[in-house]
This record gives C-alpha cells, structure tokens and sequence, in this order.
DNA sequence: CGATTCAGATACCGACCGGTCTATCAGTGC
DNA sequence: GCACTGATAGACCGGTCGGTATCTGAATCG
C-alpha cells in the first residue's frame, strides 16, 4: 500500500517523537519522507493537521500493541494489572525512549481545546479505560477507582522515566500499584 | 531590586509556563519585559541560557512555596506525606495551570545530556528527596522507596491534571498515595 | 566636570518558518 | 493518442527566527 500519505505519516511520526513538533520544519519531514510540499497540503490541511493525523496513528497502534504485550505477559487478570508495569519497564529501557508523545504535545500546544489536545485527552481516556477493563475482569470491587489510580501511576512512571531520567521508575510504579490493587480488593472483603 | 536581569527572567518565566519555550520567540519575551535585545545576551549567553535560568528560578521558588504550603496544610508527618495531593489539587483548579514547566521543557528539549535537561533532572530529584524528607519525619520504615513511589503519584497527578484534563487527578493520587503510606507502615510492623 | 558604564532602541544579518504556485512527469482509462 | 489524475520538484512569498552591531541617552563615579 504505503501511499504517499503513508509514509509521510510514518516518517513524521518517528520525527516528532525524536525532536519534537515545534522544533522541526515541515521541510525536514518532507525530506526525510521523499514526499512533495504540495502533497502534505493536499492530504492533510496544515502542520499542525499533520501533527494530529500522526498523533491518532500513533494511538491506533498504541492502543493495539499495548494491550496485546500486557495481555502476552500474564494472563491471570489480576496479574495483567501489574504486567503493565513490566511492559513499562522495557520500554523505558529503549534506546530511543523519549517519553509519551502525547504528554510531550500537551506540553508543546497550549490551547487548551484544540484538536491536538483533545487528541491527547482521547488517548489518555482510552488508557484509564482500559485499566478499568483490566479491573473489571480482575473482579475488582470499584473499576473506574482503581483505574483512574493506576492510570496516575503509569503516567508518572512515564514522566519520571523521562524527564527525571530515573531508571527505576517502572519498578517504583510497580511497588505501590501492588499496594493500591491490594487495597482495592481489600476494600471488597471489609465491605 | 529589579534589575534588568531580574526583569526579564520573571516575565520570561510567566510566558515559557503559558506558551511553551520553542514556540515564543526572543522578540515577544523582550517586548513584554521592556528590555534591550543586547541585555539578553549581555545577562544570558542565549536563549537557551534564559531558558535554563528560568528554569532555576522556578525551581528555587518552587521548593520554597511547595514545601510551605504543604507544612502549612498539616502538622503530623504522616499527614504531610497526603497533604502533598491536597496542594496539588489547588494548583490543579488554577486557571492558569498548564502543567509542569519542568515536565514541559523536559517535552521540548529532547538532548538528553543538555544543562536545561540536567536542570529538569535536579527539580524532579529534589521533589523525590523532599517526600523522602517527610517519609524520614513520618518514621517510614524505607523513606527512600516510599518517597520513589510516591513521586511517581506526584508526577503522574500534574500529567494526567494537565493532558487527560481530569478533574480528579489529585484525588486518585491522593487515594492512592494513602494505600501507598498504608503498606509502607504495615510493612514495618510486619518485620 | 569628564570618563565610563549600563541599558534602551533599532537596523540589520542569514537562515528558516509555514504555506502557495507553477511546471513537469508518470501512469491510467477511454 | 489523448485527456486526466496524482505526485514530484522547486521557485517563491512575507514573516519570523536567534543573534550581532551601532548609536544614543542616562546614570554613576572619580
């Protein structure tokens, strides 16, 4: 297939998360793609229409690959819930780790309702709700609770992992998401 | 007071935590301060200079407000170690809240060895050492692992406050976090 | 008073920005 | 063979970028 939108997509893709938005030129990506300025402008409107084409991409396959290494890595529901953190971990561990691209294009658009940042939001509902389908099949007594305290751990192991450059910040994560599962089914039992 | 330096360094800071830092250019930080082009780079190599030494400055206030305004918040030790999430909750309402401008410049500037990254690293290790300081207080049976984990609770609030605009952030942090400061201490009575 | 220092203002630099326009070319269907 | 389509190549636009140089005024200090 790989059409021209494609691979421009792609290219730019894997540019924004090495460099950035702002500080690359659309020439840059143009030619790094192979790609004519008029085609950018054809099929997708702006920079910035380019920005939240790649953006959703990158949450596609996001969203699939995630659960797919989660759910490969254990598959005790309970278990899943902790495997997330495991998959952090080699993430973090990646030559090329430079954080989440989609908290990096909060930090880089300020305009609090535009479609980048609700793009960024979309993605990081969808992983708030997929911890609560984690819960949810794990029995846990309040999914959406858990999941919203689980989803603060991941996102601060990411942000930790990059901008502290903390090399144990999965493993941190890890520990007190043990505690809060714990509590969360504990609160099962007092009820 | 109010040198020359100083002026420019205090609007700069306003306008980096409102519209980023590659996205505004020197011109419009020079404007707003009513400083001379030459007085930047008279005071500051560069603008990355200016960046960095907004960055310290931040960094210096913050430590101070932070830490008072927690220990204003509550008196008990283990109490400061929540009273943590309850500031934060705060700052999330602000209006003007736009996220953690050392998360944000940690997006913006990908060299990972640069002094503005080193300056981003040192603010995050000082919040992980400030709530081993309280943990220390509270008689936390491993102030160190305690502080590490709930750092990540810190990080992961102001991120998912900022790029998932949830509401709550603070408070699942907080829920957490009291699971977290829960097992720490049962740990203890378990050995 | 005169010399020096500091900062304001502004013109200027080459480079690059996002975006538009035109011209060319390869492939496709009639 | 011919028109049409989609893509490439690249000149071009006004504006802005970070950074430098020059000139002026105002304060400071001996």
């Amino acid at each position: 297939m790989a059409t021209v939108a494609d691979r421009l997509l792609s290219h730019a893709s894997t540019i924004f998360e090495a460099k950035g938005f702002n500080a690359v030129g659309i020439d840059l990506l143009l030619a790094e793609a192979g790609v004519a300025k008029m085609s950018l402008y054809k099929h997708f409107k702006s920079k910035d229409g380019l920005v939240l084409a790649a953006l959703r991409r990158r949450d596609q396959r996001f969203r699939e690959t995630f659960a797919a290494l989660v759910e490969a890595r254990a598959s005790e529901p309970r278990a899943r819930l902790l495997a997330v953190f495991d998959v952090l971990a080699r993430w973090f561990e990646r030559e090329d780790f430079r954080g989440c691209i989609f908290l990096n294009a909060a930090a880089e658009f300020p305009e609090a309702g535009s479609p980048i940042r609700l793009a960024v939001a979309e993605h990081k509902a969808w992983l708030r709700e997929y911890l609560g389908s984690l819960a949810r099949e794990a029995g846990a007594p309040a999914p959406p609770t858990l999941a919203a305290e689980l989803a603060v751990l991941v996102d601060g192991a990411i942000a930790r992992a990059h901008a502290a450059v903390e090399t144990d910040a999965a493993g941190a994560a890890r520990r007190a998401a043990e505690a809060v599962v714990r509590a969360a089914f504990a609160a099962e039992i007092a009820a």
